[in-house]
RNA sequence: GGCGAGGUAGCUCAGUUGGUUAGAGCGCAUGAUUCAUAAUCAUGAGGUCGGCGGUUCAACCCCGCCUCUCGCUACCA
């Protein structure tokens, strides 16, 4: 394996228009966290870079709909995040934020250098705009009528009543978002990444040279590589991010994604004057931390702009995680589905290493996994408490009681402090391997070990029962567990910094090296005591009782808010209405339409004739259990072609309380044709 | 529908190139113990390794089919 002279390590740039939560922790931050502390404590050369991501549309929208601007949006998560970030004990070189100036300036000059090296490509299309407001509309600025249910006030990238991707022009009725008019097509230029070229490298750089990668991240790029690339445009007519800077490019800025992971550089910048030995030096190993949303982004993306722009070096690896859940549920910012880590700060003060532990030692590592509260509470009881606290709580009371909180001297070593020594150079060994390999649960158990290993020597060399007839035996016994306190402060600082500190504190010593630890004489003899203070307490029923409580509030007005019956539409005049021709009508055939999920195709009775209408409803019924069932349908319906089935009209249905469909229907005593009116 | 990742003890996870009785932590049961935050230590009970079929002297591990979960993607008039 090669070795590296220094490291860089990123971890995505949170966006800043929320605060963060145990999902992005555990996926990214501790992880990252836990490896730079550890490069650090064996002395490596390593800068950990994070910051807040501060552009893009959706900042935009919540900066227009506070009435503030979007400066003041991000002003507020950045500072938020950051704090929290902090007092939490992610230990980044520098939390930097794409809206300063150092990163505009580096976006811009990357941008440049592909450019003038003729990397980009340019292509002009068509676009909504704005012509009161004099601007380009990007998807999420148009509104309009949902062209599958129906919504008013559907985006132009996504109807968020129904659920359904559109794009802006299949919108009925497009609107501005800004100004309410009719928004005109017109022409406009962006410039592309062409990822098309860049296929053949990739392909051959993953698939190839990077075997090693996370079987989630390689199989999301072999996936991503073998359906192909398409170009991917890297400017947006928008008027908040980093403006292009070209003279023919006034009222555009670099895509978010473009911009975004270029702020690593920038952080960097900021950081150091000599930050390009972190950048662009071979020897140095680049490390990207990031969610399983983010892989194509660092993977393929990134990479190739890293690449082409030709100085920089390609990331050695991106450990990407997968998705935490919270209680059994996904969690989701809108739905307020968290736990927020600046309130888990103010409602669990000095207790940031329980939720890091438990966060690690539960981290969406293969899979996605479950946060609960009764898992933390047990996690916090029943190892934290009762195999680390309690370890070393034992060693020192002992050594107050006997030897006056003074270390007491060695005298015989027996084989069993020879298997100790031995263990605890398997254990550092085990920490290392799995740590550099991104296995930090592992690493983790492996570092609880020296705890329990301390617990067991204890019980089985009794010192409390033989102090009276053998004390220099207890002497040694003692001497050991300390350094075995010791050692365990040291060995587990990546994952738990601030216990560490207060361990160093109670031992009365400072900070050392993780190589250290294998002489077992990290304290000296005679070395002088503090007294004993708790590392964990235990954490209560009714503490856990209160947190419970607080989500289950959550959904219940989640579930109010869901039952919140949609506002009446704008008036119509009869003959809108007398338009629609609906009738009655059977379901003769069914069948799964296929190479579809949700489409099936019917054959309906319409009294007039016999009719095929293709329906999204395959989740919902079987097409053995739907054929004889009496329908309401829409008969003047455009036809259109679904998967290469022309449907002549629409079933109409409703969708109950749990969000299922029904079909809307009649007695049997209506006979196909019947008119509905 | 296509692609990707996963389905191993109650829970969270290990299982290297296929090789004898499938492992760990937590939980549980029993016993021991009291220096320690009812903490600790020992022992034990729990698994037809998602299902079916195949290759092999031998499969959790290889191949095929099926099924469930998560993600990307197509589709939902």
């Amino acid at each position: 394996m090669k070795k590296f002279k220094r490291y860089t390590v990123t971890s995505a740039l949170p966006y800043a228009n929320g605060p963060v939560h145990i999902g992005h922790l555990a996926g990214v931050y501790v992880p990252a966290d836990i490896y730079c502390r550890y490069l650090r404590l064996k002395g490596e050369d390593v800068v950990f870079i994070g910051g807040s991501d501060e552009h893009g549309v959706p900042i935009t929208l919540r900066a227009r709909k506070e009435g503030v601007s979007p400066q003041d949006v991000v002003d507020r998560y950045h500072n938020l995040i950051k704090k929290s970030f902090e007092d939490f004990g992610i230990s980044f070189d520098i939390y930097s934020r794409t809206s300063n100036k150092t990163h505009h300036e580096t976006a811009q000059e990357f941008f440049l250098t592909l450019y003038n090296k003729g990397e980009l490509i340019e292509k002009t299309e068509h676009q909504f705009y704005d012509e009161v407001e004099n601007q380009f509309l990007a998807d999420r600025y148009i509104l309009g009528t949902c062209p599958k249910c129906g919504a008013e006030d559907a985006y132009g990238d996504q109807c968020e009543k129904c659920g359904s991707s559109l794009s802006p022009t299949e919108l009925i009725n497009p609107r501005s978002a800004i100004s309410g008019s009719k928004p005109v097509l017109k022409q406009t230029k962006h410039w592309y990444l062409p990822l098309d070229k860049y296929e053949q490298e990739l392909s051959h750089w993953i698939l190839e040279e990077h075997k090693e990668w996370k079987p989630n991240v390689y199989g999301q790029c072999k996936s991503w590589l073998d359906s192909g690339l398409l170009p991917r445009a890297v400017t947006r007519d928008l008027d908040w991010g980093v403006p292009v800077p070209l003279k023919e490019a006034q009222n555009k800025v670099l895509y978010v994604w473009f911009d975004a992971p270029i702020g690593y550089i920038s952080a960097t910048k900021e950081l150091t004057p000599d930050w390009e030995k972190y950048w662009k030096d071979p020897d140095t190993k680049l490390v990207h931390f990031i969610g399983k949303d983010n892989i194509v982004f660092h993977c393929i993306i990134f990479p190739s702009m890293l690449k082409h722009e030709g100085s920089y070096i390609l990331p050695d690896n991106v450990p990407a995680n997968e998705f935490l859940n919270l209680e059994g549920d996904k969690i989701s910012t809108s739905r307020n589905w968290a736990v927020w880590l600046h309130e888990y700060l103010e409602e669990f003060p000095g207790k940031q290493d329980v939720l890091r532990y438990v966060l690690c030692a539960n981290a969406p590592e293969t899979k996605d996994n479950d946060f609960t509260w009764k898992d933390f509470q047990t996690r916090n009881n029943s190892e934290l408490v009762a195999i680390y606290g309690n370890f070393v709580n034992r060693a020192l009371v002992l050594t107050h009681k006997y030897f006056e909180g003074k270390v007491p001297e060695p005298k015989v070593i027996t084989e069993y402090e020879n298997s100790i020594k031995e263990e605890v150079r398997r254990i550092k060994l085990a920490i290392e391997n799995n740590i550099e390999n991104y296995r930090f649960r592992e690493a983790l158990r492996e570092a609880m070990n020296i705890s329990r290993l301390g617990n067991k020597y204890l019980a089985d060399t009794e010192p409390w029962k033989i102090f009276k007839t053998d004390p220099e035996r207890v002497a040694t016994i003692l001497y050991y567990s300390i350094q075995l306190c010791a050692i365990t402060a040291v060995l587990t600082e990546p994952f738990l910094p601030f216990t560490s500190n207060k361990l160093f504190n109670i031992l009365n010593i400072k900070k050392n090296i993780w190589e250290e630890t294998e002489k077992f004489d990290l304290i000296p003899v005679n070395h002088t005591l503090n007294k004993p203070e708790l590392l964990f307490e235990q954490i209560d029923d009714a503490t856990i009782e209160k947190q419970i409580e607080k989500l289950l509030k959550t959904k219940e007005s989640n579930q109010k808010q869901m039952k919140n019956i949609a506002p009446q539409k704008e008036t119509i005049n009869y003959e809108d209405f007398a338009k629609l021709d609906l009738r009655i009508g059977t379901i003769l055939e069914a069948e799964k339409v296929p190479k579809a999920d949700k489409l099936l195709k019917l054959t309906i009775d319409t009294g007039l004739d016999k009719r095929t209408v293709v329906s999204g409803i395959a989740e919902f019924f079987t097409p053995e259990q739907i054929i004889g069932q009496k329908v309401c349908i829409l008969i003047n319906l455009a036809p259109r072609k679904l998967r290469g089935i022309e449907s002549q009209g629409m079933i109409l249905m409703a969708k109950d309380n749990d969000g299922r469909l029904k079909f809307v229907t009649v007695n049997d005593t209506c006979d196909n044709g019947s008119e509905v009116s």
